[in-house]
DNA sequence: AACCCGTGGAA
DNA sequence: TTTCCAAGGGT
């Protein structure tokens, strides 16, 4: 077969060597860079959807610290892994890789996939996961498609993938030899030079062949909703009352929080503003009143080492202050 | 495809 | 103050 070199492959090799070479030299220091433990790559993947690299830091390091592998983690209950990831949003991700880690060690002898589509069969884990997993772990050559991706391409070709379309763009840049480094050089890009807005095209080592170099064309963005949200205060001495919302529930299952209260007239004891997902949300903690039988009291030390909400974290640091 | 799921920091 | 967003997955 004939072995000379297309053009768009040359453009490719070209590419790649010097977003690999920025890369190398340039990357950040973050703590999931320096293991190839899967299973520490498997807990800084998860973290990362769709979260800061600066709210997981001490996450990660805080989660590994208390699961430092698999077994640990399976052997755990729901709750103890709630609380480690309380503040951290996204509490589905929580119960996800407590549910995969127990189907590693029950059903996979404790032996981790060392395949994107072994991952994939895991619960919270898809597409990207899989490959990002694949890729860093085990050097497999399968492309990720992030955010951070999806917009390189963007710039890089001058128009938008979609769809389908996107992961086979990624997977025709994809350096096979590197696969890793090649996936993580893809978002660190996006991350850090081709930013959303003002992205810093005089620095970026790809500036050469992109179709783009500036802005892009903005999209439309889904309006916010905003509401009310009515919290109850019970306080006894150093004390609050929480409550545990269902197991069931599709927003933040097995979480403590203050008891919800219909919307009423009275005077708030604390006003706030607190932010879920697309809904800007009016906070008002009245000071509770009426008989509570269900609940657990905890002192403001204890709640922080319990599985609270954000949102109580936050109100709760509020209304402490101002008792001292 | 469209929608839902959290959070807090930056602009 | 308000807006915008960050290494997605599940349904």
């Amino acid at each position: 077969m004939s072995t000379s070199a297309t053009a768009a492959d040359s453009d490719a090799s070209d590419l790649q060597k010097s977003l690999l070479s920025w890369y190398r030299h340039s990357r950040r220091n973050l703590p999931w860079r320096r293991t190839r433990d899967p299973y520490a790559i498997w807990i800084s993947e998860i973290m990362l959807q769709q979260t800061r690299v600066a709210a997981v830091l001490d996450k990660y390091a805080q989660f590994l610290a208390q699961f430092p592998n698999v077994k640990a983690l399976a052997d755990a209950s729901l709750d103890e892994v709630l609380t480690v990831w309380s503040g951290l949003g996204y509490y589905r991700r929580a119960r996800a890789l407590h549910q995969a880690a127990q189907m590693v060690v029950h059903h996979l002898h404790g032996k981790f996939p060392d395949t994107a589509a072994g991952w994939r069969q895991l619960p919270g884990i898809g597409r990207y996961t899989s490959a990002a997993i694949a890729s860093i772990a085990f050097n497999e050559p399968a492309a990720v498609v992030d955010g951070n991706v999806e917009r390189v391409l963007e710039r890089l070709d001058g128009e938008r993938h979609e769809g389908e379309r996107l992961w086979e763009r990624a997977e025709q840049l994809l350096a096979k030899r590197a696969p890793g480094d090649w996936n993580q050089a893809m978002m660190e890009l996006g991350a850090t030079i081709c930013l959303p807005q003002n992205p810093q095209c005089l620095v970026c080592p790809v500036n050469g062949p992109c179709k783009t170099r500036g802005p892009l064309q903005s999209r439309p963005q889904p309006k916010r909703k905003r509401a009310e949200l009515w919290y109850a205060l019970y306080a006894r001495k150093n004390s609050v009352l929480l409550v545990q919302r269902p197991a069931d529930h599709s927003l933040m299952a097995g979480m403590w929080e203050l008891p919800a209260i219909r919307a009423n007239g009275v005077e708030p004891l604390h006003k706030l503003r607190h932010s879920i997902t697309d809904t800007d949300y009016a906070v008002f903690v009245v000071r509770g009143r009426t008989a509570k039988k269900h609940g657990k009291w905890v002192t403001h030390e204890e709640a922080h080492r319990m599985a609270i909400t954000g949102l109580t974290r936050k109100i709760l640091r509020k209304h402490f202050a101002r008792e001292a």
